[in-house]
DNA sequence: AAAGCGAGCAACCGCTCAATG
DNA sequence: ACATTGAGCGGTTGCTCGCTT
């Protein structure tokens, strides 16, 4: 039973074409992403609506970095799949620049089969996963009881977490930075809407005037990539338009830079009592402690304000990164990690 | 040089959820 | 309250490429 396909006649499967992506992202240029069952018929294309969307979500949406992931992202991945379980969306909302695709692909090709020889490997030395809270999972050997004792404990720390830094910053909400912060921890924890959220009012918003440059500069660098590329990687071109790069290893930086500022002091104290924390060195407000910092607000950054997104691609371990490294290194460390 | 094989990744499929009438 | 429909998510597939034999 179940639906029908939502598009089976007369669409077009397979590969996006440098073309395909060009008008794809030239109307979602003029009309920012959503409405997607639109956008075949709007654009011509003979391609699905949840193609196009897909399409734009993983691949040629600003501000999504490809490949090459860190020893941290890795670990954030690890750790999170762990809690989390297979929600690979709900992970890619801790990792603002990842899509769930990619985050999937890695833990499938890669993650999984790490962890299963280090499992392998460990298993004769008895359990190394298990021990007090910190029964971290995979998604081999998980409980699924101790995954749902983790995840509530994860929502009532953000709902605590959320609370204390309303408190923290109630006196001055409005100038700082951390209203946006706060706003967005308040917004969808499963990053699952689409809708942009203007960083400046936390107010969703469709207009994308400030979301995306002109469309003829983005169409000029996305030709200009697409034609430097080879063919094999011209359907990368329209990638490079955001990523200024297609393959995996070029144009990913990944910095420890850390800024600080005035409010996260105070967070930092808040937090630190919240989670037990000493150190905050790297603690930088900007979209800290926000995984509902959606990877369309990350565009809407991206595209109007890059140094915004350099903060992004630079920022060190978050404060809830942080606490899901902190909280199981133990483990980790008997993993080898 | 060519065939075989495996890894990586883009894209599709089917399902669920949420919004709307 | 119910049906419909669009959007989003996770599992899976299949293609491509690089390495090995």
């Amino acid at each position: 039973m179940g639906r029908p396909p939502c598009c089976d006649k007369g669409v077009k499967k397979g590969p996006w074409t440098p073309e395909e992506d060009i008008i794809l992202v030239s109307y979602i240029q003029e009309h920012g992403p959503g409405n997607w069952k639109a956008v075949p018929a709007n654009t011509g294309l003979s391609r699905c609506s949840k193609s196009c969307r897909l399409r734009w979500t993983n691949y040629l949406r600003p501000g999504i970095k490809r490949g090459n992931f860190t020893d941290q992202e890795e670990k954030m991945i690890i750790h999170l799949q762990a809690l989390l379980g297979n929600r690979w969306a709900a992970i890619a909302a801790y990792l603002p620049q990842r899509t769930d695709n990619d985050i999937k692909n890695y833990w499938n090709t890669y993650l999984k089969k790490k962890l299963n020889k280090k499992l392998e490997a460990g298993s004769d030395q008895g359990s190394l996963l298990g021990g007090g809270h910190n029964n971290i999972g995979f998604s081999s050997v998980s409980q699924p009881m101790s995954r749902g004792q983790w995840e509530r404990r994860l929502q009532t720390d953000i709902h605590m977490a959320k609370k204390a830094l309303s408190e923290a910053l109630s006196p001055n909400k409005a100038s700082s930075s951390s209203s946006t912060l706060l706003a967005e921890s308040n917004s969808n924890l499963s990053n699952e809407n689409s809708t942009f959220y203007n960083s400046n009012t936390n107010k969703p918003t469709t207009t994308q005037s400030m979301c995306y440059a002109s469309s003829a500069d983005n169409i000029a660098r996305l030709l200009k990539g697409w034609m430097k590329n080879t063919p094999k990687s011209a359907s990368c071109a329209a990638s490079a338009v955001t990523q200024n790069s297609c393959s995996s290893s070029e144009g990913i930086t990944t910095t420890k830079g850390s800024t600080t500022s005035t409010s996260t002091v105070e967070l930092s104290e808040t937090f630190e009592s919240l989670f037990g924390y000493e150190s905050f060195d790297n603690y930088s407000s900007n979209s800290e402690f926000s995984p509902s910092l959606s990877p369309e607000a990350t565009l809407f950054q991206d595209e109007g304000k890059p140094d915004i997104t350099t903060g992004l691609i630079d920022m060190p371990f978050s404060l809830f990164e942080k606490w899901l490294l902190d909280v199981d290194a133990g483990s980790q460390e008997k993993l080898g990690f």
